[in-house]
DNA sequence: TTTATATGTGTAACCGGTTCCACATTAAGG
DNA sequence: CCTTAATGTGGAACCGGTTACACATATAAA
């Protein structure tokens, strides 16, 4: 590889004319710089980050951390990420947490470890020292973080949704899984769910899950279902769970939407796929990435910021594993 | 942040002997070693890969160029091939190429610039100068390069598997799917299916498609059944594909398998989940994203080889779109 | 014409590590 | 007791960029 001292050599001038040029900064003859352009071109010539990172303190690279990608929720807002710091001249780099802790502080501490000017974080645990400490810009996504930078959607807002939606639609004695206990945004969604069911007096059960695995969920599905026969409604803590649940309903003989009516949570590509199609509360996934790469850009520019803490709608995504409701008016 | 020439005052010892504990090389008084660690301790001194990377020309960094994360086959890869890496303590820059060239050198470039270690790539060009004159190793995922590094499936095998167990099962005016034309493994796939018809003298006709986008895969479907509404069985290019497919028959109110048998490819979560669930070609994504990784640390340590390619097998991975053949025996 | 300012370029320090080398001290061998 | 090898440590060069500063020249203003 090309350094910028064969550069200079090449094209008869000193390092820190090329560096002139390269970054366009200070004053360089026409013709100087002309000579310049034309050793970068034959060398082929590309500055390398790492001595610039190091002489900077900050490198054009971002850090992502997402609790497991191999979940369809999270590619979309990983893409979405992507997206928007490609377009901004920045790198990202991975990391899956599985939702631990260790593996979390470990990704944090690499993405310190090579200069990143900023972080994209999914996480529970958003008011640790881990991130407390650290003296870069992150965003929280998916997850809130009370006045800190965050991306997330309305969870509380859709499981109330989700309850009104299915009461309207007529099930009276509903089951809400309720997500695993350490993830935020699953909580929310029950506690809003919960809420709604309790104000209008309507009987519920609750079923306990600890992951969003699909092996897992047909379990809880079987247990759900073994505990509470008499569930005609069921709202699901995202649609991996949901689509278990529709799976074991369908198996056991129930005819969905008619006996049981299936609300998920996320629509992922998979939900519209499914038959009987998947109702759902949709969380723009790919969106929520890019505004959170976007924030956490201006971040790092410093500019001024309005809203640091953005919440994303949350929409009511009718298919058929709930009941229509007649048109009225 | 504390640098190591702070550790090397609050120890009282020179940067030298702080980098000798570090990386527990050449000689070291055991009290001193106490003294220095404990000066580590109290600052909570991480030393900079920026810095180190840049000495040694050669950071903890790998590059992972993808075509698109957002198709589920890819996450799987991707998940292999993290987890691979972070055991052997690699971390990961991600790149989305979207199957387009210039993105694909864009992140190649940013690779190289930021001293990655090594590469992994999945990619249709992997002849051109961009890999041929890179210097650290790469190894081709999904996709082959012969006389390179790589691990793959055998598509082509897996096509001949499709279309062997199509046949068994009754299908005589067959449709094969041809995914895009500039995408290796589907061109591979193609050949497989056709091959066999060939062979065995069966009827069979082609759809052209562009690209793996579920949206557009709906259109093929369409076009498929309106040119050739005779079809009574069709290898799709993938799982994404064969589900628009699924879902074309059943409007058109075919019966699966009874009309139309489908098999796709892939296998991915969404396959098992349809109803009918889809048959389809498995192949073991994320086991060939850790045997990528595997394969590309080896290359890095520069240890001898003997498989530089690794050929994944392929199984056939029957569901309830196709018929049951009888036993015998 | 003289002075102030704008333009153009090079030298060298610096970022935070690693490693070569010189030098000192201690332990082992004859 | 002397020589040699093993052990222990620090100084300084180096990786490949960026930038403060000094200096030279050209241009504009007085």
């Amino acid at each position: 590889m090309a350094t910028i001292k064969d550069v200079a050599k090449h094209a008869g001038v000193s390092v820190a004319t090329v560096s002139r040029v390269l970054n366009e900064i200070g004053y360089v003859h026409e013709d100087t710089r002309k000579k310049v352009e034309a050793a970068i071109g034959e060398l082929q010539y590309t500055p390398n980050e790492v001595a610039r990172s190091l002489y900077k303190r900050k490198s054009r690279l971002i850090g992502l951390l997402l609790p497991d990608i191999t979940n369809p929720f999270f590619p979309e807002l990983a893409r979405g990420v992507e997206d928007e710091m490609h377009e901004n001249d920045f790198r990202i780099i991975i990391g899956n947490s599985d939702e631990n802790i260790k593996k979390e502080k470990e990704y944090i501490q690499t993405f310190v470890q090579n200069n990143v000017v900023g972080a994209i974080a999914s996480t529970n645990h958003p008011d640790t020292d881990t991130y407390r400490k650290l003296n870069i810009p992150v965003v929280f996504l998916d997850r809130t973080a009370d006045n800190r930078p965050s991306v997330y959607s309305d969870g509380r807002e859709g499981g109330r949704i989700a309850a009104h939606e299915m009461v309207a639609r007529g099930s009276r004695e509903i089951t809400i899984i309720q997500g695993p206990k350490h993830v935020r945004p699953a909580q929310d969604r029950y506690q809003g769910a919960a809420d709604i069911l309790s104000d209008q007096g309507i009987l519920f059960n609750v079923v306990q899950t600890s992951s969003y695995s699909f092996t897992e969920a047909g379990t809880w599905a079987k247990e759900l279902f073994e505990q509470y026969p008499n569930t005609d409604g069921v709202i699901a803590s995202n649609d991996i769970v949901a689509t278990a649940v529709l799976h074991e309903a369908l198996r056991l003989g129930k005819k969905v939407p008619d006996d049981v009516q299936i609300i998920g949570f996320d629509d992922i590509l998979l939900s519209s796929l499914l038959t009987p199609s998947l109702t759902t509360i949709r969380q723009p996934a790919y969106d929520m990435g890019r505004a959170a790469a976007s924030l956490l850009i201006q971040l790092i520019e410093n500019q001024n910021i309005d809203h640091k803490t953005i919440q994303m709608p949350v929409t009511f995504t009718e298919r058929d594993t709930t009941r229509k409701v007649e048109q009225h008016g």
